[in-house]
DNA sequence: TGACATTAGTCACAGGAAGTGACTAATTCG
DNA sequence: CGAATTAGTCACTTCCTGTGACTAATGTCA
């Protein structure tokens, strides 16, 4: 929760933490003091001799979702927008929380869908949906989709959360094809029976050692 | 040029400017104040009512190479590690300027090839690579090479380019099969004569309108 | 109990993209 | 004029991806 000081600090440490909910991202914000229903991304000022990463984990477990599976700087952010703390400078974090972490109690913090996320402080509203950009953008060049499931999985579970990130739908064998090429799961012993149909095996997150050999020029540079 | 002001700044602006020279990449040093032989990334620290993109933009352009050609922020650093200004938190930027941009006068300024960077401040060696990293990220997202190229260049020359950041060989048909794909260039109506051998048709970058389908499940995640 | 719906998992083929070597083209040098 | 050198293209092979159809294992319901 945000330590609301009197001084007005140099910079902050704004955390755009993020879970699966239902087949939807989610974010969670922090109710503001003053005003019911204004909410913030959850900050607070970097205290002297801690690094800024632990600050951000600090502000992350202050949320009492426990330490989050994946943390990473997205970058800093100031240039005149509004911010909840005045402050001139906020770094801003991005992180994962697996999917069913229970709701955080007392009503202080809340799981928005990325639809439904109210009116933020213009800042913060750069720091959420650049955050955003960046899982995306990390998505290929790190396992970031294990972050949001539990340690054991189905394939499917996976797969929907590939499509959720990606925001488009993938065909079921190529899906299983590039997993397979890529030596990022393994499977174990137990099944899961979801109701109807067929049981699903239960794999884990197992990245072996990869060919280094990355094959292929792709010119793909997209629009920008 | 680092403005050393007495009073110890909350925060600067470090820009990592690089450019190509000969087949290696080289960043912009600036020799600092005290000592012959010490040398400092270029930094300042942001004036009131200035966005942080428009001190890198004055930095980059203190060091006498006109505005560079490409510019985005990288992170903030901070940490504990040691920077020349002693401020809490130094927000990166990485800049590329065309190859050929000749050299800053006055011996204040220098271009360093990368394997002959001379020792920094621990901040500032993470900095530097750091914005390398994000270079080479940006390499399949954004026509972070042409920047580094004249407006007119041989296909041969952009080849060599790519090679340069990529670190690895391409093969020639390869390379302008996938040229072709992109739709990144155009030929112009010149062609250089280098000498010996055929001349090279000269080519422009103008991207075209491009297929938003980006095919392929790429689950290439590397190490990390 | 047996047909059907539902979900998991696999296969095989077609089409397209990338790796590669060899080829032609245009110039300089001797 | 011929050799050397660099530019540019072609064609063949191999591999990767899109896709639909197939089998497998469960629950549901008549």
């Amino acid at each position: 929760m945000p330590d609301r000081k009197n001084r007005r600090p140099a910079s902050t440490i704004d955390v755009v933490l993020l879970t699966a909910v239902g087949s939807q991202l989610a974010v969670l914000l922090c109710r503001a003091p003053e005003g019911r229903d204004k909410w913030v991304v959850p900050w607070d000022s970097q205290r002297p001799a801690e690094t800024m990463e632990a600050a951000a984990t600090r502000v992350a477990k202050a949320a009492s979702v426990g330490e989050p599976a994946w943390l990473e700087q997205v970058g800093a952010f100031g240039d005149g927008k509004r911010h909840p703390s005045d402050a001139d400078i906020s770094v801003a974090y991005a992180g994962l929380v697996p999917m069913g972490t229970p709701s955080p109690v007392g009503g202080v913090y809340a799981w928005f869908t990325l639809s439904d996320v109210p009116q933020l402080a213009p800042r913060q509203r750069l720091l959420l949906d650049s955050a955003l950009a960046t899982i995306r953008l990390r998505m290929d060049q790190s396992p970031v989709a294990f972050r949001l499931l539990p340690q054991m999985f189905t394939l499917t579970e996976l797969q929907q959360t590939y499509e959720m990130l990606l925001g488009k739908r993938l065909h079921k064998a190529s899906f299983r094809r590039a997993l397979q090429a890529a030596w990022l799961v393994e499977p174990t012993d137990e099944w899961r029976s979801e109701g109807r149909g067929r049981p699903a095996q239960l794999y884990r997150y197992a990245p072996r050692k990869r060919r280094p050999a990355q094959r292929g020029i792709r010119l793909d540079l997209l629009s920008s």
